[in-house]
This record gives C-alpha cells, structure tokens and sequence, in this order.
DNA sequence: AACTATTTATAAGA
DNA sequence: TTCTTATAAATAGTT
C-alpha cells in the first residue's frame, strides 16, 4: 500500500516476505484491538507463520476462553477431501450466523469448489510424482522441466489454432476484396 | 480514520458502533486474507460482538484444526476445558469470508471457480491423452497461466533451498577463513 | 529501523 | 445498509 500496489499472492523473495510479516502482522493485531475497543466486542486472532512459529492475541480474556465459547456456538466440523482425479466433497463449515440463507448457500458452494480446484492441482502435482513442497532441488529441477514443456506444447496449441484463424479469414478475404 | 481521527475508546452511540463494526470488521478479515496469502501464513480469527453474534475466519483449512494446532503448541495453555482432539480437518481452502456483497458478486466467483475446474480437469485429460487439441483458445491460456505460477512457485523454493545452503557455507567460512 | 510516496481503510454524511 | 468523499492509517520500496 505504498509505492506500489501488492499483487495478492504469495511474496517470492524470502526476505521482503518475512518483512512484510511483521509488518501486517503488526498491523493486524493492531487493528483486532481496535475493533475490540471501538465496539466491545471479544476478538481473538491466531496466527502460525510458514514455519511453525505462532502468535496470538485475545481481547477481553484468554484465548481458551475464547476458544469454549466457539466450541459450544459452533457445530462440529468434520471434512474429508476425495483424492484422485474424482471431485472435491463437500465439507461442513460452521455457519456465519449473520448472513441470509441464499447467500450463505452461495458461500458454502464457493467453498467446496475451491476445495475441488486444491484437489485436481494436487492431482497434477501427483502426475509429476512430486509430493508438494517436501521436494528437493533435484526434483524441483524435473518437475520444472516438465512444466516448461507442458507450457511448451500449450504455446504450440495456441499458435496453431491462431494460424487456422487466420487462414480462415484470408480466404474470406480473397473471395471478396 | 477519515474525517476526524477516533479517539481509541468503545463508542458510545449505539447506530455508530454498530456501523463501525461492520466496516472494520471486514477491514479486519480482508487484511488477515492478505497477511496469510501474502506472508503463506495460517491464520484464524474469531470475533463476538457485544450481544452474541459471531463471526470466524480460518485461512489454509479450518478453525478445528487451526484450534488443534493451537492446543498442541501453545505451552502454556493446556489447562483448558473439554475442548481439544477435534479431528484434524483435511485440506481446506479459505472460505470467502467478511464481506456481504451483492450476491451477484458471489455468483460471479462460483461460474469462474467452476470454469477453473474445467479448465483444470481438462489439463489433465490434456496430460492422459498425450496432446488433447480438445482445448480451445481461452482455456489454453488460462492453462499456461496456471502452470506460469506453479512454475514460478517452484522456482521460489528452489531459491530458498539455494539461499539456505549459501548460508550454512557463509557460516563455515566464518569459522575457518 | 526510519523514512516517504502511495495505496487502503474508513468516519461522516447522504 | 450502501455509496461517496475527505482524511487518517497502513505499508511497499528505499535508504
């Protein structure tokens, strides 16, 4: 939010991305305890870094606290994911009580196809036989290789379906200038 | 923050407070969408207004198994009540949380996550089938862009595997120069 | 860790 | 609630 927009994904550069934690980090805890203050309510705001570090904070008591009086609000959430090539189930999400019912409908269904896309991308990174991110330099070598020509072959599609285009429209041309 | 700073205390008028949460309630959900994408952290929030309602975000899987992965880690807290050894949840995607847009805006994001889908599953028919020309323009491109971020991704660890090897070889100069 | 140029968030008003 | 707008805050890129 200065001297540049952020695009909204995942910073690359390892340093800039553990700068930018702390900062947002800050900033968030930050703007927890106002929310809190400004309109009494109970916050609670969990947060586990990349790499198992954790901070947390809980306004107007602990976190335990907090955390039993979501267990009794909320019914239990159970989910379990297909695997394979088959489609993503559907979990239970424990209900935003705020909202009218098509709308929460809606959300839920977002939520199960978004479910659905991290099941077939783990699906492809299967077909490449690597396991996510437990991988070493060596088969992140391969796998990007693979994918340079998979890009490749996608590029090639392109072009020729471009060229038929073409063709097409300079024989209309031809037929009458 | 606009027109006249807040003074950090809990507002007195009823219609106000009520408006400000709303606001900053989503503020407070966007930006810790943004901290967790941006920084690849997992964070969970959880909020109760004054009279009851409440509102939860869980980022990379569920509020369970944020709160699991709280119990075992939190060294302080075990002498919570009945709670614990919720199961795990599986692999969740962040529900599209805070705000209450049109519903349009919901619709919008289901068609384009069902496209993505498509597009998905065809990519691995794509790679089955050895060359399914089956794809047309638009899906090819959204393809390529897919596997440009995987690619990109990719290069990102390797990067950090490279940046924390130099590392650990700085250190042995250090030690014997 | 400090410093700004900018982008965001949002208080008030409608 | 929602939209607009003037202004306060947050923060990305730099030093």
């Amino acid at each position: 939010m200065a001297r540049g927009k952020v695009q909204m994904k995942r910073i690359e550069n390892p340093v800039h991305r553990q700068v930018t934690f702390c900062k947002r980090r800050a900033g968030l805890l930050k703007k927890a305890k106002e929310l809190s203050v400004l309109c009494d309510a109970e916050i609670g705001v969990l947060i586990f870094s990349a790499h198992g570090k954790h901070y947390e904070l809980a306004t107007k008591g602990t976190m335990q606290g907090l955390i039993d009086k979501y267990m009794k609000s909320s019914p239990a959430a159970a989910a379990g994911s297909g695997v394979g090539l088959g489609m993503a189930a559907g979990s239970g999400q424990s209900a935003d009580q705020s909202k009218d019912p098509n709308q929460q409908d809606a959300k839920e269904e977002i939520t199960m196809l978004k479910q659905e896309i991290e099941t077939l991308q783990k699906g492809l990174r299967y077909i490449f036989g690597g396991g996510a991110s437990e991988m070493n330099l060596e088969e992140l070598l391969v796998l990007e290789k693979h994918l340079e020509i998979w890009i490749c072959q996608i590029r090639s599609t392109k072009m020729e379906i471009l060229f038929k285009e073409i063709q097409l429209l300079r024989n209309k041309v031809w037929i009458s200038p």
